[in-house]
DNA sequence: TCTGGGGTCCTAGGACCC
DNA sequence: TCTGGGGTCCTAGGACCC
């Protein structure tokens, strides 16, 4: 349980993307901007006024915006640059918590007598991230994640937010229910058919109703942090419990001269990830989105757990056919996605015993898992050598523009170990 | 608000076992 | 052959987060 002490810092920093484009190049700062181009990946403070947010397309945003700025995203810069900036916080605890590139919680308990309260070192954070790094980036300091979290929201931009034990209460009491970590659109939506919009609403209303409204397990969870309970602590060392890859592909006839080579494409990324964790996974889950945005997932789990790109995408294809054969309506896609999940650590030795596997339904006696791990693996070495796209399973068939930048791509991807 | 990419967790129903 | 009840695993879909 937590102390009755605030020592818990979130530190976020401000509109992480387009503040590193406005620090490279000094001419930007104080204009509306957005990185990406066909989909705007982030705006600055100044674009987010006119409407303009992450996600949207890019001629939506012109139209909110008609002096939008649009720039190109520097994607290694903004790993390096949120690497260093929250780095920062390892240099008054151990107990740092990264939850995003630019996202962290911190428990600097027990550390007052060397670098002062919970206060000062938020303050000292702040103002050698701005020095240091030349970001803005937000703190809140409360007792819990959940009361350090919204108030970094509530210090936004730029500023400090401490919430004092004993104010707890009437800090939440009239926050909106959205503030919360877990409430989405929809949560909001149903609550507010039930007249309850903030958080002091949430905490005192009727817990077998929320349960009724939200679900056993949401309905508990949302009454507890409304009600000021929140038993999570610092958690360091996170790792993930599946990988996956999706590409939209804008509108293409529902056919194996499209699915085949994207779901190969999909296979390697995920495959060369898993292979240089030495990891592999036991499910196979597919998406496919058709043109009317009606997606359908189908998944398969495996005795033995695979890493092997055509493994990979053979499974997935299976499943996609499976997936069309059974919407025989649908004559065009918009999305393929593959997800392998129940990972597991995987030594190279007995990853190339265990991709011997055989399927007996699909390939009775197959025995190519050794030579298609060989092969999988000097792929790896080549690119080690001379970059990802110098050799691999061709070219997908995507409307350009259409696309997101391969940097954006593994930025996002989350370490696996 | 017309839609990018990578993740997490929850739910409900079915299969299967004891 | 009918029946109860619990546990575990799997699948499909949904909501949410950055």
């Amino acid at each position: 349980m937590n102390s009755s002490e605030a020592t818990i810092l979130h530190a976020d920093l401000d509109a992480f993307y387009a503040s590193v484009e406005q620090l490279l190049d000094p001419s930007l700062l104080g204009k509306p901007i957005a990185v990406g181009g066909g989909v705007v990946l982030a705006a600055s403070y100044e674009a987010k006024a006119f409407g303009v947010h992450g996600g949207m397309s890019g001629r939506r945003a012109r139209e909110l915006c008609p002096g939008l700025i649009f720039v190109h995203g520097h994607f290694r810069e903004y790993q390096r640059l949120g690497d260093a900036a929250l780095r920062i916080l390892d240099d008054y605890t151990p107990l740092v918590e990264r939850i995003s590139i630019d996202e962290a919680f911190a428990d600097v308990a027990g550390t007052g007598h060397l670098f002062g309260s919970p206060a000062d070192i938020a303050r000292t954070i702040r103002s050698r991230v701005r020095e240091e790094i030349g970001l803005p980036i937000s703190v809140g300091v409360a007792r819990t994640k959940h009361l350090a979290k919204i108030a970094s929201q509530v210090a936004k931009p730029d500023g400090l937010c401490v919430v004092d034990p004993a104010g707890e209460t009437l800090f939440l009491r009239d926050l909106p229910v959205g503030l919360m970590w877990g409430v989405g659109p929809a949560t909001e939506t149903r609550l507010k058919a039930e007249g309850i919009t903030t958080i002091g609403q949430l905490g005192r209303s009727n817990p077998y109703a929320l349960r009724q409204l939200l679900g056993p397990a949401a309905g508990e969870k949302l009454q507890a942090l409304a009600q000021n309970r929140d038993p999570r602590t610092i958690v360091t060392d996170r790792r993930a419990r599946s990988a996956g890859a999706q590409s939209a592909l804008g509108r293409q006839p529902a056919e194996l001269r499209i699915i085949r080579p994207t779901l190969r494409h999909l296979a390697d990324r995920i495959g060369s990830r898993l292979r240089a964790k030495t990891l592999a996974g036991r499910t196979i889950t597919v998406r496919v989105r058709f043109a009317d945005m009606r997606s359908v997932t189908r998944a398969l789990t495996l005795g033995p757990p695979i890493a092997a790109t055509t493994t990979i995408a053979e499974v997935a294809e299976d499943l996609v056919l499976g997936v069309l054969a059974d919407n025989p309506a649908e004559r065009s896609i918009s999305l393929l996605a593959i997800a392998v999940s129940q990972l597991q650590r995987q030594p190279m030795l007995q990853l190339e015993f265990a991709l011997g596997f055989t399927d007996e339904k699909r390939r009775p006696g197959s025995r190519l898992g050794a030579s298609r791990w060989r092969a999988d693996r000097a792929l790896d070495h080549v690119r080690d050598r001379f970059g990802w796209d110098a050799i691999g399973y061709g070219a997908v068939v995507v409307k350009p523009g259409h696309t997101v930048p391969d940097g954006f791509r593994e930025l996002a991807e989350r370490d696996l170990f």
